[in-house]
DNA sequence: AGGGTGACCTGTCGGC
DNA sequence: TGCCGACAGGTCACCC
């Protein structure tokens, strides 16, 4: 479920709340994609100052370490004073002095990591080889331009890499290309400047929207609250294979690069 | 180094 | 009803 908008809703949901609580306990479930890589008891009596986002990557800041959170693709966060007891699917649970933070992940692609420092060779593993925010003050048009100029692959599939840009997933790589016009076959490295700052602008503002929606729930996203995203409803291209395009008509078309799907229209998007 | 592929894991849905 | 394959929001280790 989590793209980055997904992740910022989700932080958004609860940072306010769990910002200067104290850790009571933290318990594990069955084993998520990486190890916690520290004793969980060893988090007891530690505060959490902010919770920040990386890329799709939720960091917990702690008055002493950082937990690196990810949702893969089927995990979602719950913040609350009371919670029913763990399911079978809840896999990280930290209770705090204002609520218990825990982590539900049917497919266990998701993990919580524990670094001793956003520098630390642990957290680099993780961080190292983003690229830049697309929301931040950071995402340059004319960095993007040349960056694309290097690939000579799918622009979808470099959408998706993350190394360029961070945070734009299978659904919002649709979206954006739709909103540019351009083919996700197209090789990245022909994609015309113009084109290329149409992009970086649907990138922005699809992301933006996104969050303003309270991002995507397909099937089972929510935020810290249980609320659940809206911004499918108003998906252009994305799982509409074979009902009309919202602009042109035209039937929407799937296919699969990289064995994603990816959803487009070919009236629309012909560059 | 960039590009392609399989792997991880569980649940759901459609077809027969 | 049951079984089976396809598919699902991500990313990494591994080949060439």
């Amino acid at each position: 479920m989590p793209e980055l908008p997904e992740v910022e809703v989700t932080r958004l949901s609860f940072t306010d709340r769990i910002a200067g609580a104290q850790v009571c306990s933290v318990t594990m479930g069955k084993p998520l994609r990486w190890a916690l890589g520290c004793d969980p008891a060893a988090l007891t009596g530690r505060r959490v100052l902010q919770v920040r986002r990386r890329g799709k990557y939720l960091l917990i800041d702690l008055s002493e370490g950082l937990l690196l959170m990810h949702l893969g693709m089927s995990g979602s966060v719950v913040f609350s004073g009371h919670l029913p007891a763990a399911g079978k699917h809840d896999h990280f649970e930290m209770q705090t002095s204002r609520g218990c933070l825990r982590l539900n992940d049917p497919r266990r692609f998701g993990a919580v990591v524990y670094a001793a420092s956003e520098s630390d060779p642990v957290a680099q593993k993780l961080l190292g080889r983003l690229g830049v925010e697309p929301l931040g003050g950071d995402f340059s048009l004319s960095a993007f331009q040349v960056a694309l100029k290097s690939r000579n692959t799918a622009i979808k599939q470099v959408l998706l890499a993350g190394d360029i840009v961070v945070g734009v997933g299978n659904i919002y790589a649709s979206e954006a290309l739709f909103m540019a016009g351009i083919r996700p076959t197209l090789s990245a490295c022909k994609i015309s400047k113009p084109r290329a700052a149409l992009l970086h602008a649907a990138i922005v503002r699809v992301l933006a929207d996104a969050v303003a929606q309270g991002g995507s729930t397909l099937r089972d996203f929510s935020n810290a609250h249980g609320e659940q995203g809206h911004f499918q409803l108003q998906a252009m291209v994305y799982d509409r294979a074979g009902l009309p395009c919202r602009r042109c008509e035209a039937p929407v078309r799937r296919i699969v690069q990289g064995q994603r799907s990816t959803f487009y229209c070919a009236a629309c998007q012909k560059f």
